[in-house]
DNA sequence: TTCAAAAAGTGTACAATCAACACTATTTTT
DNA sequence: AAAAATAGTGTTGATTGTACACTTTTTGAA
């Protein structure tokens, strides 16, 4: 039988683990949702893809190695990211064992720093058609996936994928981008209307459209107050 | 700036953490919602309660070290359990790093191995008489009281807690428990009946009242292919 | 033996939310 | 001037949620 907890955690000597997170980056680009991969140029699984990662050190928070990775690969700093899963399989990475916590991240085209990307050799892939990708990866994407769709029901979530002005016609497209589906354009807007926390403004914007469509920002008070959100 | 993660992945001397799973074992006693807490017997931390927990070993896939740790404690092999969060801020346990991964556990008191679990100095509290709890064992606790609440309204998955055969008073002290507001009898057993998946027995259990309520039992076909549990 | 207490079981009506549906308005391009 | 593209706007019927009260059965006490 196992040593009961008490006494392991007396030990000192107790086996250690490399700890990894990785980056689901997700972008809103272009009326498709993307996610940002890094290609690797090195073996062990050279020219194949993967998440964005890097280990945790020492003396840092989980929170803390998530956002750093981010931010290297990004220059981004104040970024919607929240964990996902911790993943856990003794074999998952063949070569030595790590554990991984992924994390996904929210983020705004137009903010990040696009040579920084560059030079890591990332790169954007609409979420319907990722390449292969290494490891048990395209598992984190999935679940992921599944966190994100069900979050941008219940929450305010999905508008750190826009930039602060923007129409109804780019959250709808945003919306069924996520959630897969097409969404009626009335009881989309009827919704939002309830919850009563967009500003209409009396700009239009007519990068999108012939006819141009309102931008609309969030009211921060109400916002932020929101109790109900439901899409 | 950080070493980029191609860079880092190389490394051989990468920084290594000890890695705990710390389990929220919940049982459903006396029709209370209860979690199962160690009494720690040793230094530091003495004659406070923890949640029961273990280091991951080796070759173990991290799934397999929750089971071990909540087969260690009660005997028990086939329980529902899911991976709930990861708790890894870098001086958590101020003695030393450790970066743990909780499951929670619905486990069923005729089940257990009462022997077992009173050797390890464990015991029952109700989820609303907590002692103080080390470390961030009371926040572990609040996320996974969270999810519970989520899953149980959107699953099937408060059948875990309750015996093969049980009543709707049964049941429904059960949801109230959890949730932790009362719930109207007659619309709580409009919506089980509209799901279907419930079957009625002959026999009625007269321990918890006089006039005795009927036994219900899953119909385990249409219980695996439920779509819209909705409570 | 009868009465009180305790819990099980059952249905209806109103309110709120959801889901389906089609046309007009504006602008640009041809 | 007409066609094409997209923005914008309300109503209705169906479904689901919510509030609410009395009868039945049994046991234990008067």
């Amino acid at each position: 039988m196992q040593k009961p907890f008490q006494i392991n955690r007396a030990y000192k000597e107790v086996q250690q683990i490399t700890v990894a997170v990785d980056c689901l980056i997700f972008g809103f680009n272009d009326g498709k949702l993307e996610l940002l991969l890094v290609h690797r140029g090195f073996e062990p699984e050279r020219d194949r893809w993967s998440l964005i990662g890097g280990f945790v050190l020492n003396e840092e928070d989980l929170d803390e190695a998530a956002h750093r990775v981010l931010s290297d690969l990004t220059g981004l700093d104040d970024v919607y990211m929240e964990q996902v899963r911790t993943f856990g399989k003794a074999h998952r990475d063949p070569y030595e064992r790590v554990l991984s916590v992924t994390y996904s991240a929210l983020v705004l085209k137009k903010d990040y720093n696009d040579e920084l990307v560059k030079s890591y050799q990332a790169e954007w892939f609409p979420i319907d058609g990722l390449p292969e990708l290494i490891f048990d990866h395209k598992e984190m994407v999935d679940s992921a996936m599944q966190r994100l769709r069900r979050r941008i029901k219940s929450g305010p979530v999905g508008f750190n994928l826009l930039p602060k002005k923007f129409t109804l016609p780019q959250l709808q497209k945003l919306y069924e981008a996520i959630l897969g589906e097409e969404i009626d354009k009335r009881n989309f807007r009827k919704k939002l209307n309830s919850m009563d926390f967009l500003v209409k403004l009396d700009e239009k914007d007519k990068s999108e459209s012939k006819k141009g469509a309102y931008l609309y920002e969030l009211d921060e008070e109400k916002y932020n107050h929101i109790k109900n959100f439901n899409i």
